[in-house]
DNA sequence: CACTAATTGTTTGTGCACAAATTAAATGGA
DNA sequence: TCCATTTAATTTGTGCACAAACAATTAGTG
């Protein structure tokens, strides 16, 4: 606990040194991740969009109808986090939602005209904000490519420690 | 809106293409974030934490005690969420919080001898993540400190939109 | 000293995010 | 055909996240 026994730190719990805060990758990703989100509000606010919504829009301007499973897919959102959300689009009249006539489980979820008028705002969003990022886009572009690669080795993290689960039975 | 008249599509509004969600920056920040907590959250169910639970740790590990002020600083947080959550870590035995006898505005809050006991485990946290993940130690640390010069970017961007709100008063 | 202004944290209201339980519909045998 | 199983979405409960309003304390100014 003193000063004296600095000679081999190997199996001294007590002064273990904390992992840093801002050496880790994941609080890079938080803060970023966070920081994108607080820019873009401002923007989104006035086409009456949350940031979730917006990529949500996205999503749906690339390709729709969508089931509610294959949009929490794309997105990566838990289907209980849809749900919810697309009632909020759909109150606001960008979408609509309607149970699929061949299969009474699935619902499918498309732009409405107001939510494809939105489209073209949109873009002009995306070259705002290119201005406002003193990036070159090669490197942006770079940057997107690793966090996509990561993303596919975090998900096969995911479900290699589902199935790295015990698969007897002495589990709970 | 039909097939024909594909001859320029310069100023054509009605099929200007959509922003592919893929190709986005934000997008790929977003999703990587995401799997990052989930990824994090049954690891750290055990030891009581959430992931915004856990940042809070590393940095009160790193420097107590602290103002919640300060600890918004540097998780990037609004006091308004960090109250609650503060609060919870408090009635789970990690915490203390008291109002500084100098300045009754502040309130400090630092790890109680349970809290600091974690230090280990999050150790160990680490380790099994960095297992986890097949990524190069040398390519880790060019993401982050690529994300960490995004986000003094963002944070510049976020206060020249702040300043350049037209200072004049024809607002609302 | 009195009184305004600034600072600090909390409260309130809205919206994401997920686990676990639930409902409803389709599927696959026996 | 009947019924257990699977699939798809929703509901319920908990916890982040922030804007706006609020309360309490301190700092500044006459």
């Amino acid at each position: 606990m003193t000063l004296s026994d600095t000679t081999t730190q190997k199996t001294d719990t007590s002064r273990v040194q904390t992992p840093r805060l801002d050496r880790q990758l994941c609080f890079a990703l938080y803060s970023a991740s966070g920081l994108m989100t607080k820019l873009y509000r401002p923007l989104l606010a006035p086409l009456g969009l949350t940031y979730p919504q917006y990529l949500t829009m996205l999503a749906l301007w690339e390709k729709a109808p969508r089931t509610v499973g294959e949009l929490g897919d794309t997105l990566g959102l838990d289907p209980a986090t849809l749900t919810p959300l697309l009632k909020r689009m759909e109150v606001g009249g960008l979408i609509s939602r309607r149970r699929d006539p061949a299969d009474e489980r699935r619902v499918l979820v498309q732009p409405t005209a107001e939510g494809e008028a939105l489209r073209a705002a949109a873009i002009g969003i995306q070259e705002a904000l290119g201005c406002q990022l003193p990036l070159e886009p090669a490197e942006l572009a770079g940057l997107r490519d690793t966090l996509n690669r990561l993303s596919s080795q975090l998900r096969a993290a995911e479900i290699e420690a589902v199935l790295a689960e015990p698969p007897d039975g002495n589990e709970r």
